[in-house]
DNA sequence: TCTTTTTACGCAAACGTTCCCGTTAAAGGC
DNA sequence: GCCTTTAACGGGAACGTTTGCGTAAAAAGA
C-alpha cells in the first residue's frame, strides 16, 4: 500500500508549464509573471502539494534533521533534556531523530552508524555508560561532521559541550551531609568511565579533605550501568553494609542510583535517614512525593537540552570550519528535604 | 562546515569502472566478475563508503523511517511505549522519529504536517487531550496513508489500533475501592475528549452501579489537560473537597493526574488513605516508593508500542491496501499498595 | 523601422542510486 | 571458420527539486 505524493511536475503539466517555471512560481521568483504565480500558487493549494524533502535533501546536501544519542528517554533527566532540545530544534526548522543506547556501547555504535547513514546534519550526544573508545565518534568529527556533546562527554574530542558543575553539585551535597553531622559518608557511583562520574567522585573527595576527613576507597562504589539494573545497586549496598564502619550517609551520583538506593533501603527495612541519610542527583519532578522525600541535586536538563543544540545549528549552519569550541558549565541545583536530615 | 560523504562515482572513478558495474558490484549481483566484486568491495570497505539512504529514498519513494506522535515522552507510560515501538522498527531496519504534541490540538496538527512532509512511511499516534477533531488524520488516511492508533484512538477511522481494557481497569480499580468498604469514591478524569477518559469513565460508573450505588456527575471532574497542570487537578480537588458529601476515595484515570492529586493531598495535610484513598491509572517505576506506596492500574506499555510497530509495518510492507483492520485489546495489571487501603 | 532591452519562460544538468537496455568480446557449437 | 550464446560491463533514464543558461516574444529606445 503506497501514498502517492502530488509533485511539481504533476502541476506543470495540468497546467502546461514547465517544472522550473513552476518551482519558480512557488518559489516567488522575479522570473514569473504574476498571473502564472497566482495561478500556480492557486493549483497548488488546491490539489494540496507539499515539496518533496527527500528530493530537497539530495539536492542540498543536508537534511534538516540532527540526531540524538542518550541512553535512555525513560529518564527524567534525559527526556527533560530532550524536550530542551526538540523545542530549539523545532524553533529552526529541524527535525529530531533520537536513538537510545541503553548503555551499551555496542549498541551506541550501532546507533551512531544508523544516524549518520541516515544523513543526518548532525549529532548531539550523551555517551553510554560503557564506552570507553570514543573512536567511533573522533572518526566522524575528524571528517568534519558536527558533534556537540552534553552531560556526559569525551574529552579527547575537540568540539562544543555543555555539561553542568558536577563536582560543585558533588562537594554541595557531601559539605551538606557532612554540615548535617554525618560522618561517614559513602559514594555510590555510576560508571567509572563516564566524565560526570569522575567529576562527581572529584567533588566528594574534596568536600572530605576539606572537612578533615580522609578519603577511603572502600567508601566508593561504581556502578557500571549507572544504576539501571537494581542488583548492581543492591551488591554496592550490601559491600557498603557489610564494613565494619558502616556508612551513616550516601552520596548518589546519578538518578537511578538514588532511586535503587531509596528501594534498597525500604526493602531491607533501613530507616532513611534516621539509620542513614541520603542525597542524590536526580531530576524527577517526583521525588518530593517520595517516602521519605527526596534531597536531591537537580540539573537544568531543558537548559542543556536548548544550549547543546544552539551549539550544534551553529556548527551546522557556519561557513567555514569552527576551532573556537564552547565548553558551557551550567549550575546546579541543590533540594533539601528530608532523606538527608541528622541521623539522630 | 560540510561533511563530504564518499560516493557511488567516487569508487567508479577511482577503479575506473561505471557506477552502474559499481552499484551491482555492491549489491553482489551476477552480472558482475567475482575479481571485479571483489575489488570494488575492497575499495569501498577502505574509503567506509555507506549508501546514500536520502537517495534509496528518493529512488525507492520510501524512507524507511515511521513517525511517532505522542504527547509527552517525560511520561512513564509513554517512554515505555516508545521503547517497545524502538525495539520492533530497530529489528526491522526502520528509523522512528518522535515528535511531542503536549497535549496541544495546534501542536499535533503542525507536527502531522511536518511529520508527513518528511516522507515518512507511516504513523504512529496517541492524539492529544484536546484533540476532538480528526480531520487532519482523515485526509492522510483516506488518501491512503499507514496510520495506527495506540492507546488515544480516533474512534472515527478505520484502522489498526492497540489499546487496553480500560473498561475493565477503571471498573476493577473501583470495584477494589468499594470492596475496601469505600462509598463515595470519586472520579478524577483526563480530557473528556479522549477514547480511554471515556472507557475509564465507563468502567467507574459500572462498577459503582453493580455495587448497587448511583452515579452522580458532582463525583467526576475532567481535566483538560489530563493533568498536566497542576492547577487544573488542584481546581477539580478542591471542588471535591467542598462536596458536602467528601469523597471517600479517589480513582485517578492517568499518570498525572494520580501523582498531582497525592501532591495535592500532601501539600492540604490530607491522610492518604486514612481520610481518603487513592487509586490511579500509572505507569511509574517508583509508584512503590511514594508515601504513601501507590495502588495503581498499569499499562502493558512497552507490548502496546511492539504490538503497534508490527501493525503499522504491516500495513506499510503490504502489497495490497488493507480492509481488515485489528482492535487489539490488552490486559491491564492492577498492583494494590497502601494508597487504597481501608480508611479506618 | 530597426536595434536593444526586458520579460517570462523552457531546457538540461545535478544530487546518489538503481535498473533496463544495449554493447563488446570471448567462449562455445557445428 | 562462421554463427550463436554468454559473460561482463557501460549508457542513460528515472526519482523530485533547483538553478544557470538560453531564447522567444514583447516592450522600449532611437
Amino acid at each position: 500500500m503506497k501514498f502517492e505524493a502530488v509533485t511539481i511536475k504533476d502541476i506543470a503539466k495540468a497546467l502546461g508549464l514547465s517544472t522550473s517555471t513552476v518551482s519558480r512560481a512557488l518559489r516567488d521568483s522575479y522570473e514569473i509573471s504574476p498571473a502564472t504565480k497566482k495561478q500556480v500558487l492557486e493549483y497548488a493549494e488546491q490539489i494540496n502539494y507539499r515539496p518533496n524533502p527527500i528530493a530537497l535533501s539530495l539536492k542540498e546536501k543536508r537534511s534538516r534533521s540532527i540526531g540524538v544519542i542518550v541512553c535512555e528517554i525513560a529518564n527524567s533527566f534525559f527526556s527533560q533534556a530532550i524536550n530542551g532540545i526538540e523545542s530549539i530544534a523545532y524553533d529552526k526548522g529541524y527535525n529530531v531523530i533520537i536513538s537510545q543506547s541503553h548503555e551499551s556501547y555496542e549498541r551506541e555504535v550501532i546507533d551512531l552508524q544508523y544516524l549518520a547513514s541516515r544523513s543526518i546534519d548532525g549529532l548531539l550526544i550523551s555517551v553510554s555508560a560503557e564506552t570507553e573508545d570514543f573512536s567511533h565518534l573522533k572518526n566522524l568529527h575528524d571528517r568534519g561532521f558536527p558533534i556537540v556533546f552534553f552531560d556526559r562527554v569525551a574529552e579527547s574530542i575537540h568540539t562544543h559541550k555543555v555539561i553542568v558543575d558536577n563536582f560543585k553539585g558533588a562537594y554541595d551535597a557531601t559539605k551538606h551531609l557532612l554540615d548535617n553531622g554525618h560522618q561517614h559518608i559513602a559514594n555510590l557511583a555510576g560508571s567509572p568511565h563516564l566524565s560526570i562520574t569522575k567529576e562527581r567522585l572529584g567533588g566528594y573527595r574534596k568536600a572530605l579533605e576539606d572537612h578533615g576527613l580522609i578519603y577511603q576507597e572502600s567508601y566508593t562504589e561504581f556502578c557500571l550501568h549507572g544504576g539501571m539494573l537494581y542488583e548492581e545497586v543492591e551488591a554496592a549496598l550490601d559491600r557498603f553494609t557489610s564494613l565494619k564502619q558502616i556508612p551513616d550517609a550516601i552520596v548518589a551520583s546519578a538518578d537511578k542510583l538514588t532511586t535503587n538506593c531509596l528501594r534498597y533501603f525500604k526493602s531491607k527495612g533501613i530507616k532513611v535517614p534516621e539509620e542513614v541519610a541520603l542525597m542524590g542527583f536526580s531530576n524527577l519532578d517526583l521525588t518530593d512525593l517520595l517516602s521519605p522525600s527526596l534531597s536531591v541535586v537537580k540539573q537544568p536538563a531543558f537548559e542543556m537540552g536548548q544550549l547543546a543544540t544552539e551549539l550544534l545549528l551553529q556548527l551546522i549552519e557556519s561557513k567555514r570550519p569552527i576551532t573556537e569550541f564552547e565548553y558551557k558549565v551550567l549550575p546546579l541545583e541543590l533540594m533539601i528535604r528530608e532523606s538527608s536530615l541528622k541521623s539522630k
